[in-house]
RNA sequence: CAAGCAGAUCGCCUUAUCGAACCAAACUUGUUUUGGUUAGGAAAGUCCGGACACCAUAGUGCAACAUAGUGGUUAACAGCCACCAGUCGUGAGGCUAGGAAAAGUGCAACAGAAAGUAUGUACAGGUAAUGCUGUAGUGAAACCAGGUAAACUCUAUGUGGUGCAAUGUCAUGUAUACCAACGUUUGAGCGCUGCACGCGCGAUUGUUGGAGGGUAGGCAGCUAAAGUUUGCUGGCAACAGUAAACGUAGAUAAAUGAUAAGGGUCAAGACUAUAAACGUCUUGAUACAGAAUUCGGCUUAUAGAUCUGCUUUUUUU
RNA sequence: GGCCUCGUAGUUCAACUGGAUAGAAUAUCAGAUUUCGGCUCUGAUGGUUGGAGGUUCGAAUCCUCUCGAGGUCA
């Protein structure tokens, strides 16, 4: 499985975004929080994943687009080695809910603990 | 040399690894391969003015709003250029909502005799007599004229409204509440601009034809444009004309990136050194900021670097 | 992206079409009352009226720019 983060593994329906704050479940490791539902889509992929960033913590557009690019890059670096034996399809909302600019050291580290926890949790609801 | 004034320009670079969006081509027709392109001087604030779209190809009057020396420039402007005046600065230069107070209305706290229907204190002068004359005192303004129009107002000029979330279109489900044409009756009501005029539609019923509406989504609008650079000509200049070259983002939970290494540039310190300069090493800094229909301005933010012209003071030749 | 509204003591609000000291409640502090506290009474503190310019004799008020907060439009 390629690093790849394409357009289709993007979660751009306003639906799906809609029913995920609804419905969908959090893990927490600060400064990252994970929204996640299990759901079903037709296009080929395991994980739709959007990011967002508060303009509460971060003023300027060019701060915020700089975190969330540090927070896909850290998630399309770290994704394949968690997701390979899932067999549903869910949907992703990766907020971040500090509020000081982050290196990418930090960003990637909190993005393997997190993605450790969600997998954890998953497997623990199935049995 | 120092301090300063005005104008203009640039605003990090290279390599490697892993990626994103759009466009084109190929064939193996898809989680494919190859090639190309991919943020600014302010993309920002949304303060002015346009283009474009719809509302009536945008009408008349009033109201409302904006502008305000003179002339020019422009698609347009509250911008820009030139000149005049005022004001600040030793100066280069900076700043100015810079029309009208004899068209009218209003306002002026406190102080002061008196702040507009004027009136009278002290001293001096003068008279037949008298605020008749001068000075003082209060105040931003006072012997009679003024001030204030970023108070109402007047004058001149200009402005229709709403904004790409405009607007058009596609498919899905709900569903007759819809639309068009023609005929009939009546003119309630609705829309267009805040009001009036004016214009358009139009309650009911019949016939014919068909699709229409709101919600979320896709597509178009969507990037070639009052374009950029250079030269020449006209003009004091803003700018205009002309020739050549270039062909320059198009995303939509929102692309234009992440990481590592090396190198620039600047500052401080140390070493070498009489001193300056050069050199070496260490440390630190490398700004403000991210397109969202688009263009011309204005305003605000901005580490640092470069260039041009000019001013003042002192010294040397 | 477009279009609107609002910023005054620590907090909640006043200040009439510009006029002098920016006022009230509450909070804070001190004193009185009480055995001690609370309640009550008295007094004090606290503001460059979000910031910077301008108009005016004089600006919380008028004008311009700017900063911040909030609302609305599919």
């Amino acid at each position: 499985m390629k690093h790849t983060y394409s357009k289709i593994e993007k979660l751009k329906s306003k639906i799906l975004i809609e029913k995920l704050f609804d419905e969908g479940k959090s893990v927490k490791i600060f400064p990252l929080r994970l929204i996640f539902l299990e759901t079903e889509f037709n296009e080929p992929i395991k994980i739709k994943c959007g990011v967002s960033v508060a303009k509460r913590n971060f003023k300027n557009a060019v701060d915020r687009n700089r975190v969330k690019r540090l927070i896909r890059e850290a998630y399309r670096l770290n994704k394949s080695a968690y997701f390979n034996n899932i067999a549903t399809q869910y949907a992703f909302m990766i907020l971040y809910i500090g509020n000081e600019k982050p290196t990418f050291e930090q960003t990637d580290k909190s993005m393997r603990k997190l993605l450790e926890k969600f997998v954890e949790g998953v497997s623990e609801e199935k049995k």
